[in-house]
DNA sequence: CCTTGACTCTCCCATCGTCGGAGGGTGTAT
DNA sequence: ATACACCCTCCGACGATGGGAGAGTCAAGG
């Protein structure tokens, strides 16, 4: 029996941390004396102990050790959990070299936003439009991409597709970091009686007064885009009166052959085209307000 | 100006964050009501509030950002610690990778333990012995080797090296994570006169009670012997008198010739040999003692 | 003008693994 | 007997983030 200052210097563990394990339930000492309190640790502990230190360093936390290890797991599955560690690290350096490409699009932006701001603003009037959609609160970015294609099947499938672009809408009141509530949409010729368990088939309201803004290249810099809008409307005080819209003129390498007015066609064979759509109050209808329509 | 809802959405930055900020003196909104204390941020806010999820995605913590952001520092820096937190980043993976083959080692370790354990534990008498030796509180396991060539070469200057392997004492009284307590010695034939500002010449106290056990093999697997030393000290219920020893009986591509007894010489060819030692109480000479001297 | 509902405020608490410290009791060696 | 090393429990802190309670505020519709 070792006092746990000992058991802490052979276990290399600290003795806070074997304090710890204790009142978790995660290792009692061998022996705890009834009077003094003292904790005492038996050699035969350190297996279990050092089953503890790998699974911590296997990214477990302790709480699931606890259930973990008291599932007698053995060394073949504890190896199984490193070849899953493995993966797992794999994929966070993965998801980090993502991270680091938003940072230099930050930059981009930064720099970017110094010089003169290369986005024009101009107010429309967005008139109402059939669509299908789906509104779903999202993680991932990657789940919207899925998102549209299952939409353009099923729209596919009626064969009653507009010839115009799919859009994005943001309904979240305010952000959060892992979950946001999205509804993709696409434009449809007729009222679709179909109905999907998470398809719905409405007219999309339309807005007299949508303060709108061309963005091309890479969605990284989106938010650079964003920002612009945002500054416009500041200056203009303009009040903000419903959820903002991503509009996918242009897309993908497959061209698209969308309907719109002559304006969007001077934005170029970009390979990525998209018009950030934000309703605005109306109270503005004296400022550089141009009324195009979407044919 | 935009209320705090608005601002979040377009941020990208949770309310809770944004008041945060505020709290901390990161990002102060650019008017409070004085009478409602509501929070009002400008579009002129973005760019800082992006330098600052910049900052934040490059590992920075708040307190630094802040201190940072104040610098008015350009991008052309920003791109220059993008560049670091790249190195960083790989710098960790490797960290990673390390610690995934501490796990192997240990459950090397586990499935040795249910096994027969392959070591012999023998009580040895361990003499007197003059050593140099540098005692530190150390971080980095790399550092020990260093610590070891400098103690080399100081020695050799003087060219006053007893044929006897170098050995790392520990004398922690309980495990801590970030710095540990080591000293680091190798024999030396004459006590030296010099004495360098670490480096101290001075007569290791030898013992009678030495519970003894030779380790062959890398250093990830010497907790696992650590383990059935202590178990064995254990089982024969002796008490821990003082500091581990751990003794490089043979280590590294060039083969040393230290001046070993016979027993020694029985570990066979094994690139690393090491010898684990650790005091116990004198009221065990019962038991199966067996006295070698180091010749 | 009043109600309603959406929005905001402040303040407190929780997470997770680890450490530090205060204040007091225990064990062993001089 | 006294000193010193060790141990105990209890409380708080870290840092980024979120949850929730309870109260106040704003804007739109009746």
């Amino acid at each position: 029996m070792f006092k746990i200052g000992e058991f802490s210097r052979f276990s290399r563990v600290s003795v806070k941390m074997l304090r710890h394990y204790d009142e978790i339930g995660l290792l009692k000492p061998a022996h705890v004396d009834a009077f003094t309190n003292y904790r005492y640790y038996s050699a035969d502990q350190l297996p279990r102990l050092h089953r503890i230190i790998a699974l911590k360093d296997l990214g477990f936390a302790l709480e699931q050790i606890r259930t973990l290890i008291d599932d007698e797991l053995s060394t073949e599955q504890m190896r199984g959990m490193l070849k899953l560690r493995r993966s797992e690290i794999a994929r966070q350096l993965h998801e980090q070299e993502q991270q680091l490409a938003r940072v230099e699009a930050r930059l981009d932006e930064l720099e970017r936003t110094e010089q003169a701001p290369p986005y024009d603003v101009v107010v429309r009037t967005v008139p109402d439009e059939m669509v299908a959609s789906i509104r779903q609160t999202v993680e991932d970015d990657g789940a919207v991409t899925e998102l549209f294609e299952t939409l353009e099947a099923w729209v596919a499938r009626y064969d009653a597709r507009a010839p115009r672009p799919p859009l994005l809408l943001y309904h979240d009141d305010e952000y959060h970091e892992e979950a946001r509530d999205l509804e993709v949409a696409v434009p449809v010729r007729a009222p679709l009686p179909g109905d999907d368990a998470h398809i719905a088939v409405r007219e999309l309201k339309g807005h007299d007064c949508m303060a709108c803004l061309i963005h091309t290249g890479r969605y990284d810099s989106l938010p650079a885009a964003f920002g612009a809008l945002l500054r416009w409307i500041d200056q203009h005080d303009h009040a903000i009166v419903g959820p903002v819209r991503e509009v996918y003129l242009r897309f993908g390498a497959a061209q698209q052959d969308y309907e719109l007015p002559d304006v969007y066609l001077a934005a170029g064979a970009a390979e990525f085209v998209t018009e950030l759509q934000i309703p605005i109050s109306s109270a503005c209808a004296d400022t550089n307000r141009q009324d195009w329509l979407i044919s």
